[in-house]
DNA sequence: ACCCATTTGTTCGTATGTATG
DNA sequence: ACATACATACGAACAAATGGG
């Protein structure tokens, strides 16, 4: 899944492979995408690289985060 | 007891800490250790550290945690 | 059945320090 | 200098389990 040694930033990496995951309806509307901490499991990055994926999921109107909750797949 | 300016991490400082009370007695089997607010309290440590260094002394299976209860140190 | 206090579990937010390319 | 990435640590909110009244 994710390559450590090539040019792409694992960020982004990860980036493509969640909107890949939205996109097939693995990850759906108003259900949670898995948590930083599964996250961090499932692909072997740092909870800082997560975060920061989440951010541009987020900026790019795909995600929605509730602190405390999860992070959302937003309706349409 | 702990110092916070040194290189070893917080967690790992009070997971020594808690390695030597059970080693001394101080905390005995079946008997809970304190909890996680106590710890807290006592060592002006931040709850997620706290919780950090419970798991690496479950992993070492010196203690192992009841939800709700506490966490105990284990027989033997 | 209900509330409440205590305790642990889980979640995101933020900041700092370090290291690498 | 900058971006990326990891580890650590603090904070805050929400959640679930336990036990007492």
């Amino acid at each position: 899944m994710i390559d450590p040694e090539g040019p792409v930033p694992l960020y982004q990496q990860l980036a493509a492979i969640l909107r890949e995951r939205i996109e097939r309806g693995d990850l759906v509307p108003n259900r949670p995408i898995p948590s930083v901490a599964r996250l961090q499991q499932e692909y072997g990055l740092a909870r800082g690289t997560i975060l920061h994926t989440v951010r541009v999921l987020v900026e790019e109107g795909l995600i929605y985060v509730v602190p405390g909750k999860g992070a959302f797949v937003k309706a349409r």
